[in-house]
Parts: C-alpha cells; sequence; structure tokens
DNA sequence: AGCACGCCGACT
DNA sequence: GTCGGCGTGCTC
C-alpha cells in the first residue's frame, strides 16, 4: 500500500534543507567499518538535512560506507586540518529510530561487549548500510582471439570465470574465493587491460516503484475499441485497480492499449511504491474461538496489564496458546498499537503465520532471514509509520523499527534458536525483548510448554529467597551502577575534549538521543511479574501417554533392530487405524558421547558434570575422551567400566539409517523425511507438511524442527528412536534441552479426535529427565535441575561468558587461549576460569578451535574486562568472538 | 574492508 | 640495483 507519510521517513536523496545560516554544519559519525570506533567529522553539503541518529552514506579512504549520524558540531574540530574533511554524501534513511530504540541497541553493546556498529548493523535489514566494493569487468573489444594462450594458469581461470558470467563482471571477494591467487592474475590481465577494475559505488536499497491503473469513471465512453472495453471490465471486475503489468498480464494486451484508455480519460495511471513482502493471507476471516476457563483468566489478566510486565504463560502442548496471543493482540490493534511475535524459525511454523494471517488479514507481516533483500527492506520500512500491526519474526524481528509497540510475544520461549552465536552481538532475543518491553513499557508475554529455567526462575522466585536475581538486569540497569554515559555520549566527550575551551556549545537540538530518556525505566526491583498457566488441552484432550521402552533389554531378548517390539506394533497398527505417525530422531552431528550398550553408562567428567566427548583425530592415534570444558582428558577405556562389557562405543544414529531400515521393514509406509536435507528452500517445510496433513504420507521422519509448534490432528504415534542422542550432550544444559524435546515432540501426538501414544526408546530408561517426561513432571524436573545448577553456579544462579578462538595454526590459537587466560585471571578475581579447552568439534572449515569459560555470580554488575584490551591481547590471525550466556557450547 | 606505505627476498 | 612479495596502519 501506498503510504503519503512513508516519504517522510526515508529521505529523498538530496532532500533540501532551507535555512541559510551557517551553525552545525558539521557532523561525526560512526562508520561501518569493523575495527573503528572512533567517530569521524564530515562536512555537510548545503542543502542536505542530517539529524542524530540518521544513516548516511559517507567518502572513507577510497570508498563509500554507511554511517551514523552522531552530532551535529558548529565549528571543525581543531586538530584536523579543514583540508581533510570531507562531505556527507547522502542520507539514507531518517528519523526512524525513537530514543528508547537506541538505549535499545546501546545496551545490547554493553551486555553483549559488542561494538556499536555491530549492533546496528544486526538491527537494520541487510543492504541499508551500504558499502563500495571492488568489482572486475571484462573487457571485451580489447580481448584478443585465444587470449587464454598467452597467460598464466590463474589468468585464464580468471577469464574462464568472467566469461562465464553474463555480465562478464564479478565483485573481488568472489573471484578471491573462487581462485587461489587471484590478485596476482587480475594484476596480470590488467595490465593487458583485459579486465579493469572500478569501485562500485554502493546503491542502497529503495522502495521499488511500479505503475499502477485506476479506473476513474463508471460510464465507458462509446467510441472504445473491443479490446479496450474488455481491458475496463477486467480492471472493473478487479476492484478498479491493479498494477500495470499485471492488467497487461492477465489482458494479454499491451501498455499502448492502457496508455489510450487514459488518453480517453478511463484510466490513471500513476507510479506508487509496490511492497515486495508478499504476506499470503490465503483465507482471511477466521473469528475468535470461544475460550476455555483458564484461557479466558489468562487472558483477562494479559489485557488488563498497563504498561511493563513480564507473563509466563505456561501452557502444556495443545492447550491453546496461540488462541490467547490472537485474542491478546486484537485489543492492542484496537488502541492503535503493534505487536512483534517472536517465533524460533519462521519456515517451521507455517502454521502459525497462516492462522495469524487468517484472523488479522493484511495487519500481519512476517519478517525473517529467509526473505530476500528486497522483501526485508520494505516490510521493514513500512514498520516506520506506526501504523498498527502485528509483526511476526525470528530473533532479529525483536529489533522491528515499530514506533508504538503495545505488546511482545515470544512464542516457545525456551527455544535455543533465540540465541544468536554466530556474528556478533551474541544476543538472546529474549533478554533483548525483556528490556525492549521495558523501554517501550508494554507488555511481555513468554509461552511454553516448558519453559527455561530462566524464566522459571525469573518470574516465579520473584524476590523470595536469596537467590532471587536470577537473570534479572532490570533493577539493576537504572541505578547507575552502569557508567553515567553511554557508549555514544562517551564517544562524544572524548572527541570535545579533543578540543579545548568550548565543551559547552553543543545544545540539545544538535545532541544523540540516548543520554535523555524519556522512558520510563522501573526503579522497583522487582517488576510486575505474572505466572500464568495453561494446565490442561483445549477440549479436555488427554496427554498422551508415554511408554519407555528399554533398549537394552530389547537386544538382550535378542532384537537387534532399531526399532522395540513395541514401536513395530504401533507402526503395523498404523496403517490399518488410517491414523498417521510421527518418528523423531534427535540430530545426530554433536553426539560424541561415549556409551555401553549392555548397560547404558556414559563416561562423563569428574569436574563438570558433562559427558566427555570422543575426538577422532587420526587413524592410529590414542582415543582420547576429553572435557571441552575443563579439557580433562582420559584415554577411550576399552570396556564399561561399569559392567565389563565390550560394547562401549560412541553414540550415532542417523535418519537415512532409519529410513533405511523402514523401507526394509515396513514397506507398505509411505514416508516423509523431514529434515534439513529435504528442506532447503523457502517453502519446503510448508510443502511437505501440507502434503503430510492431506494425508499422503503415513509417517513423518525427522530431526530437531518435528519438535516446533507442529499441529497435525491425525497424528496419533510419536516415536522417538533413541532418546541417548538428546540426555548425553557434552553441556551442562543437556538435561534441560532433553527434557523440553522430548516433552515437545511427545506433544505431537494426540491433538485431534483420536487418544494419541508415545513410544520413547532409550538405553537409560532410568534417566530422571526420562522419568520426568514419561510423568509429565515439569515442576519438579525443573527443582531438582535447579538444585543442581545452583550447587556448581551454573545459570540461572551464575553466569557465563564463552570466549571462542579459532585459527588456522592450531599451536597459534593454543597459545593464544593460553595467554589470554592468563590475562583474565591477573586482570579480575569476579569470575571463574575454565579452561582453556579445545571446542569438541576442534577443527571446522580448517580453522582450529579453542575456548575459555568465565564462570562468576550473577551479581556482578560492573563491567568484567574491557573488550578492547581484550581484543588487543588476542594476535590478529586468531579470531576472537565474545559469547555472553552462551546456549551452545560446541 | 580497501589501499598506501614500507621493508625484505629473487630477479635484470 | 629494481621489481614485487605481503605485513602494518589509516581512513574525517
Amino acid at each position: 500500500m501506498f503510504n503519503p507519510r512513508s516519504s517522510l521517513v526515508l529521505a529523498e536523496p538530496g532532500a533540501s534543507y532551507q535555512s541559510g545560516d551557517q551553525v552545525n554544519r558539521w557532523i561525526e559519525v560512526l562508520v561501518d567499518c569493523p575495527e573503528t570506533q572512533k567517530l569521524f567529522t564530515y562536512r555537510l553539503p548545503p542543502d542536505l538535512a542530517v539529524e542524530p541518529g540518521d544513516i548516511l552514506t559517507v567518502p572513507f579512504g577510497a570508498q563509500h560506507l554507511g554511517a551514523i549520524a552522531i552530532r551535529l558540531l558548529d565549528s571543525p574540530p581543531l586538530d584536523l586540518m579543514p583540508a581533510k574533511i570531507k562531505e556527507v554524501e547522502d542520507v539514507v534513511c531518517t528519523g526512524f529510530f525513537p530514543a528508547s530504540f537506541w538505549q535499545l541497541l546501546e545496551r545490547v553493546t554493553h551486555y553483549y561487549y559488542t561494538p556499536l556498529m555491530s549492533v546496528v548493523r544486526g538491527a537494520l535489514p541487510p543492504g541499508l548500510l551500504s558499502r563500495s566494493q571492488r568489482r572486475f569487468r571484462l573487457n571485451q573489444g580489447l580481448l584478443p582471439r585465444e587470449a587464454d594462450t598467452f597467460v598464466s594458469a590463474t589468468a585464464r581461470q580468471l577469464l574462464e570465470l568472467l566469461q562465464a558470467q553474463p555480465d562478464k563482471d564479478y565483485s573481488f571477494s568472489y573471484l578471491q574465493r573462487q581462485v587461489r591467487g587471484a590478485s596476482r592474475g587480475l594484476r596480470e590481465l590488467s595490465k593487458r587491460g583485459w579486465v579493469e577494475s572500478y569501485l562500485e559505488v554502493p546503491k542502497p536499497a529503495r522502495p521499488k516503484v511500479q505503475k499502477a491503473v485506476t479506473l476513474v469513471t463508471d460510464i465507458f465512453p462509446l467510441e472504445l475499441t473491443p479490446r479496450q472495453k474488455e481491458v475496463l471490465e477486467v480492471l472493473r471486475r478487479r476492484g478498479g485497480d491493479l498494477w500495470l503489468s499485471d492488467l497487461v498480464q492477465v489482458c494479454k494486451t499491451s501498455s499502448s492499449t492502457i496508455k489510450a484508455l487514459e488518453q480517453k480519460g478511463c484510466v490513471v495511471i500513476q507510479s506508487r511504491e509496490r511492497l515486495r513482502n508478499a504476506t499470503h493471507s490465503l483465507k482471511y476471516g477466521d473469528k475468535p474461538k470461544v475460550l476455555t476457563s483458564t484461557q479466558t483468566s489468562a487472558l483477562q489478566i494479559i489485557t488488563g496489564l498497563d504498561g511493563y510486565a513480564q507473563v509466563l504463560l505456561h501452557g502444556v502442548t495443545g492447550s491453546g496458546k496461540t488462541e490467547v496471543y490472537l485474542q491478546a493482540i486484537a485489543p492492542v490493534l484496537e488502541q492503535g498499537k503493534s505487536a512483534l511475535v517472536l517465533v524460533p524459525e519462521i519456515g517451521l511454523t507455517p502454521q502459525l503465520t497462516d492462522r495469524f494471517c487468517a484472523r488479522f488479514g493484511k495487519k500481519v507481516s512476517v519478517y525473517h532471514s529467509a526473505l530476500n533483500k528486497g522483501e526485508r527492506f520494505d516490510t521493514w520500512r513500512q514498520m516506520l509509520p506506526g501504523e498498527p500491526q502485528v509483526v511476526i519474526g525470528t530473533r532479529s524481528a525483536i529489533f522491528a523499527p515499530l514506533p508504538r509497540l503495545g505488546l511482545i510475544i515470544l512464542d516457545e520461549e525456551h527455544d535455543s534458536s533465540f540465541k544468536q552465536d554466530q556474528p556478533a552481538p551474541t544476543y538472546h532475543a529474549r533478554t533483548v525483548a525483556q528490556w525492549r518491553a521495558e523501554l517501550e513499557n508494554c507488555p511481555l508475554i513468554l509461552g511454553s510448554a516448558t519453559p527455561s529455567v530462566e524464566s522459571w526462575v525469573n518470574i516465579r522466585e520473584k524476590g523470595a529467597g536469596s537467590r532471587e536475581q536470577g537473570d534479572r538486569e532490570i533493577g539493576r540497569w537504572g541505578d547507575g551502577e552502569i557508567e553515567e554515559f553511554g557508549e555514544l555520549e562517551k564517544l562524544g566527550k572524548m572527541r570535545r575534549q579533543g578540543r579545548q575551551g568550548d565543551e559547552e556549545e553543543t545544545e540539545s537540538n544538535s545532541q544523540f538521543p540516548i543520554p535523555n530518556s524519556q522512558f520510563p525505566i522501573p526503579n522497583s526491583q522487582f517488576p510486575n511479574n505474572y505466572y500464568l498457566s495453561l494446565p490442561e488441552r483445549i477440549q479436555s484432550r488427554p496427554m498422551p501417554p508415554i511408554e519407555i521402552v528399554d533398549m537394552r533389554q530389547e537386544l538382550q531378548q535378542g532384537n537387534r533392530s532399531i526399532f522395540s517390539r513395541s514401536l513395530q506394533q504401533s507402526l503395523r497398527e498404523l496403517k490399518e487405524k488410517k491414523q498417521q505417525g510421527i518418528l523423531f530422531i534427535p540430530r545426530r552431528g554433536h553426539s560424541t558421547f561415549v556409551s555401553c550398550r549392555s548397560c547404558g553408562y556414559v563416561v562423563e567428567c569428574p569436574n563438570c558434570d558433562v559427558s566427555l566427548s570422543y575426538h577422532y583425530t587420526h587413524e592410529g592415534a590414542t582415543e582420547l575422551l576429553r572435557c571441552h570444558y575443563c579439557n580433562y582428558a582420559k584415554v577411550h577405556p576399552r570396556s564399561c567400566p561399569e559392567c565389563g562389557s565390550p560394547y562401549l562405543k560412541f553414540f550415532g544414529s542417523g535418519t537415512q539409517r532409519v529410513t533405511k531400515e523402514l523401507a526394509k521393514q515396513f514397506p507398505e509406509l509411505s514416508v516423509i523425511r523431514f529434515d534439513s536435507d529435504t528442506t532447503r528452500n523457502k517453502d519446503a517445510h510448508r510443502n511437505l507438511l501440507t502434503s503430510f496433513a492431506k494425508g499422503e504420507a503415513d509417517l513423518l521422519v525427522g530431526t530437531q524442527m518435528l519438535t516446533k509448534g507442529l499441529d497435525l490432528a491425525q497424528v496419533t504415534l510419536v516415536g522417538v528412536v533413541a532418546a541417548d542422542g538428546l540426555l548425553h550432550l557434552a553441556d551442562y544444559r543437556a538435561a534441560e534441552r532433553a527434557f523440553q524435546t522430548l516433552t515437545q515432540v511427545a506433544g505431537r501426538s494426540g491433538r485431534g479426535d483420536d487418544p494419541g501414544q508415545v513410544i520413547i526408546q532409550t538405553y537409560s530408561p532410568q534417566h530422571p529427565v526420562i522419568k520426568a517426561v514419561q510423568g509429565y513432571k515439569y515442576e519438579s524436573f525443573i527443582e531438582t535441575e535447579l538444585e543442581q545448577r545452583a550447587a556448581l553456579n551454573y545459570p540461572p544462579y551464575g553466569r557465563l561468558i564463552l570466549l571462542r578462538l579459532s585459527a588456522v595454526d592450531g599451536a597459534v590459537v593454543e597459545n593464544a587461549a593460553n595467554e589470554l587466560a592468563d590475562w583474565l585471571m591477573e586482570a579480575s578475581s569476579d569470575y571463574e576460569i575454565l579452561g582453556p579447552a579445545p571446542a569438541s568439534i576442534m577443527r571446522v572449515a580448517r580453522r582450529y578451535r579453542w575456548q575459555i569459560l568465565l564462570k562468576f555470580p550473577p551479581d556482578v554488575s560492573v563491567k568484567l574486562f574491557d573488550m578492547n584490551q581484550l581484543r588487543e591481547r588476542c594476535p590478529k590471525d586468531v579470531s576472537l568472538t565474545i559469547d555472553v550466556d552462551p546456549m551452545n557450547m560446541m
């Protein structure tokens, strides 16, 4: 939809600036350049209006980069040669974030030890911060016949690559990745004049503008040709307003026909923005459902909230959390505010988005990384003007620029994909959501059937005992324990002190918005926390009974199949009963623990309460088991220390093996494989699920992805092939995660009218997680788990920071890790240092990886170490990432 | 990320 | 003696 206000939001290039005075004609900016946190001063061209907080493009060295305007100046800095100051090139985006938003970004910067620019980069749609790029193109005119016979092998390779490309043009970085020694070959070719290099100026993402045709009259003039009448008729039937390209396509005509109609005054053709966010609202008009009494009371509390509050909505699988979300959002929209819904992985939950679209129609937009650049840009941009809407997205959507936010919902709150661990900042969307809700003064709903220990403690133990601090950053933030000035303000100060005597000249109009907090930060130590529970499924459907099968006994009794007799029986019955089943295979990959097939014994670290990892180095090497927390190591025992059995092996059971086995034993069952191999592209999940829902297969076989929010009524059987893959991950969170995953998968069963059934196969039937899952004993499980966490100061009773180091040379990383650990040891005694230890998969992508784990009490609120000092201490060929509150220890 | 500057090894 | 490798540091 065209929005007249959107032009106010996105600056027109070269927008004119009327005021003729010469104040504030310089600006300090933060440049999008890694490792440069310094501010740079630029001159403002007279016709360009710039406000602090705007996104700019500036010339930087030989290139053009994205930058953020920080502070206006009315005189150039004295310590800078005036001739060196360049001009701001353009404004990409202006006035889009309120003060609270910058506060949010700054908080992320502090907490996650990340340069502000990285946080900004992560919060903006890709392509908005543009940068120029070195490219090479073929000079075809100068290229002689059989040019490749004259040049080196490298150059020949490059020529071939370039010639194969339609535009005969590639970026330098691409060529460098494709061809070894590319720079050398390119120089050779440039000398001969066969290729030329150029710097591509960044083209910031732009709205897509297309011509639209609007019908302007009901009375058709008589002198129309039959073709023209036909076109008008089509246009009228389709609502009198269509995109020119669509109309041309539908009528199989050309644009000249339509131009003729414009001449005759029947239609108007105008250019209009065409949003690229294709939200498929298939069937709009879904009405609110009747709620159960527990749903009703939960909803009442939520809708009665005024301002910041945290709600833990703990509802068993199938209890109708989504309906509560939908009905909680409706009044928010009515108040003219927007709602933000975060889900673990959007591709995996087409059902949820469909339901939102069916309820709220085109007020819903979807924002996630599977969208292409243009779609992301448009979706992002249409949020800016503040139209009330619902945005559903994955973790990065927590930065969605919705100006009037009335509600934030995190569905499947416990899911680890809310944590980013790849590029900095390594934020957890739940943590950021807490800050954002607080800054925007709106409620936050955390929904789950299996809440994370963090949320449980945070909500349930509010101020009750000595461990109440949990991960509650809230009370701390506003009360001055963090430096008085924000990062940006400090930068500004440092800069100002470089000049003399004129500290006071900058007035509020040129200040960056961060320090002026207009948003209430609760002073209370214990904000409004609510625990709401939906303990029953809708329509009083029972939870499916869970049967635990001891695979050791199966082996003893002569069943060597990967399916127990019980599971075989149920699989056989599927076809007869015309029901469907799900087979869940805990994902392989990280299954590096060693266990005994006879008695289930698992080799564990004596220091760290995690299982030891099996490290394969090379043929013939001593087989070692290692703890990648503390680096404790021991030789792989040949037989089980408990029972003496020789079947002590590392554990793994793959999807392929299971499907093969199924085909052999149950050829009559049709199977859909649902894992990352079969579901690469955007709509693959939806398509597979639709075909399964239509009954085109009897069995859905897959990994982790099956656990997330599938609501398939015909599924009555859920089988877990080997739960052990989950139980013994070398991670202190293994138990929590195993409980969550198994409970979630079990919850896929019996959601329709037919009662469900769950079969879990394991070699450790006595494992407390298995016992808890079987009895649906969330609360007692979490209490035991919390006791163990407390005993070893693991989260939520202690906090962790993981330093990951990697380099091509193994010895170099090891050295660097040791030196950093020594430095950290001396720098502070606020934390305990575990390691350095090699990562469990030590070598990934030709790089050796080591890690250092810092463990510290939750009440350490001062800065633990100086990020910059730490980085300085790390050699340049070793990459260092700081993972705060790590979820993934691999 | 790019690019210039500058210091060491293989050639005219 | 010069060309050219890539290590180091700067970009308003």
